[in-house]
DNA sequence: CTGTTAGCGCCTTCAG
DNA sequence: CTGAAGGCGCTAACAG
């Protein structure tokens, strides 16, 4: 493995001066560039990461961390990922992914402390999130997608739920529906305060109240009996719901077991909207499902922009930005055919 | 941030001696064992990587190779990722994510002369892969989750083949159907020699013959329509088909609706099994799919461990691991209905 | 069992 | 515009 004394002896320069040309921290006449570059190639140099790192105190190292899956990362978290590691990539970083529990923020503080990494992007935000208290404290370089209950002064990306759930819900009352109830994330989330959980939940409310519809609302884990259950539920509540929007993709297969068990079909008897929902999940069912579609890979990439512009800037100014869905209208949505009240169920 | 000097001055003893304590490389007595943890402990200090890093010549630091995202990567793959980054953690390493188009070997050979990684686990191996010719021409440590055409002297982890299929087959013709089609992934990945494809291809062919069954198979596109089309050419070719397996998740939708239209309903006249699937897959749609399930995680985790193994131990002789998928058998297989000659489609 | 010291490969003031 | 030299924080001989 040759090194920048190579390169220098075989140019015939000083070794600083194959820094400073490598670099540019520093102007070189184009002569001696050549020969420095000339030199390189020929000796297939490639300067050490580690060496380069240590002296400059910058590894170029950016961290993903995102919770071991509890919930499971889905197809939406998995672009999230894929898109951070291009953009870091892009921008002449690396992104080493970091999953950390909850709970252990002290390997979190390890990891901050060992030079290793420039910065992280926390994925998978709650609104009080131990993992970024604790980088606010540290005053470690962080982004986040998705963001707290107080969020100053912090660059984060994350999904307008109060658009999107709002959208969701016009685009149902435009059909006709008039009864629409809402499956969350789990009472489990909930009570962590998983952002989307809470967020989605609120916009909700707020959303049916302003259109002056009833707030039917069921907190459901991720698995199929338990969409069947909260389905049913929601039913004996209310048993004129026509229309049903949730964030709770793994729910999506029970739910619409307890509709075809009614004898609705879809969309005929019933609407159903996906929101947050990528289309790769959204077709693997049918109907395919209308969903309020997340721009999941472009929130991993801002998300490790975010974080290289603060890195590399000194920028202090935060940014704060939050992304629409997009509605794609698939096949699980259609006109209202069931009166408001006096459900034939 | 405190270094190993202030470590050693604080605790009275010589710089080596605080590293020797923290590596163990060298008996130290207990006593100032002691007085060194202690001082570490009241300086909050923790050992800086790229240091390390640098005078070990070992950084502890391994990338994960996954091509930028073609057929996309799935559910399946995610696991591979996730579980590879927590082997690394618990064998304390850290793990890059490396999304590398499979043409720019350039990129990849560059990361191998950095000095940034130890050594790299390359995923969705192809059977002629260039970044597999590379590592091993360049003599850089890696594993395989996956495994090529020619695979001596490599460590990898696989998924036998053989034996998901030939169990899928089997398992269909006691339920007593004669007829089982085979719906592959893209011709397109055929052609690359994306490992899976030939390998399952090739072991339906083999169970099939010896099963004394005819060879029903079709390339297929990650989509929806594709798997409807599909559906539909092998029916044509052979309308009495009862039973299909697949390993192109994404087709399965269209599959369905093909078998549907056909008015068909699935187990009591149709059977479909799905190879390579996650659960998580399965039971997106209704019914839940009878799968063979892959051990995902315990693949990510194999990789990473091969690749430490190699790493820390002089060892020379590699390990090639076939993983058998298990038969989670859900509502979408049933015993054969029709006869064998003259469906009545 | 402990100390001293020479690097690891690069960056970055300094002086020229 | 170029060169010399002192670190960055740690490891691993080499001496005791």
């Amino acid at each position: 493995m040759p090194t920048m004394a190579d390169v220098a002896k075989l140019a015939n320069v000083a070794l600083s001066t194959v820094s400073y040309a490598i670099n540019g921290t520093r102007p070189i006449s184009e002569e001696t560039r050549q020969r420095i570059f000339a030199a390189m190639e020929e000796l297939g140099y490639q300067p050490n990461a580690l060496a380069r790192g240590l002296a400059s105190k910058r590894s170029r190292i950016l961290a993903l961390l995102f919770p071991a899956p509890e919930r499971g990362l889905g197809i939406t978290e998995l672009e999230f990922v894929t898109a951070a590691a291009d953009a870091a990539k892009e921008n002449d970083y690396n992104l080493i992914l970091w999953s950390s529990e909850l709970k252990k923020i002290d390997e979190l503080r390890e990891l901050t402390q060992q030079g290793l990494v420039d910065g992280v992007v926390a994925m998978e935000v709650h609104l009080h999130d131990k993992r970024i208290e604790m980088l606010r404290e540290a005053d470690f370089p962080f982004s986040m997608i998705g963001r707290c209950a107080e969020s100053d002064g912090i660059d984060y990306v994350d999904i307008d739920f109060d658009q999107v759930v709002r959208e969701a819900v016009d685009y149902l009352k435009e059909l006709g529906h008039t009864r629409i109830a809402f499956v969350n994330h789990s009472q489990a989330e909930y009570d962590a305060e998983y952002g989307p959980a809470v967020r989605a939940e609120a916009a909700f409310a707020a959303a049916v109240k302003d259109a002056g519809l009833p707030n039917l609302v069921r907190r459901c884990r991720a698995a199929p009996p338990a969409g069947y259950e909260a389905f049913g539920s929601l039913l004996s509540e209310d048993p004129s719901i026509t229309a049903l929007i949730t964030m709770n993709e793994r729910a999506i297969p029970g739910i619409m077991l307890g509709i075809s068990e009614k004898g609705w079909s879809i969309p005929d008897d019933f609407s159903l909207v996906a929101i947050v929902s990528s289309a790769r999940a959204a077709e693997m069912v049918m109907p395919a499902l209308t969903t309020m579609e997340p721009p999941s890979a472009k929130m991993g990439r801002v998300g490790v922009e975010l974080l290289i512009r603060k890195l590399e800037s000194g920028d202090q100014d935060t940014a704060k930005i939050l992304l629409p869905c997009r509605l794609v209208i698939r096949g699980s949505t259609g006109p209202c055919r069931r009166p408001p009240e006096g459900a034939h169920g």
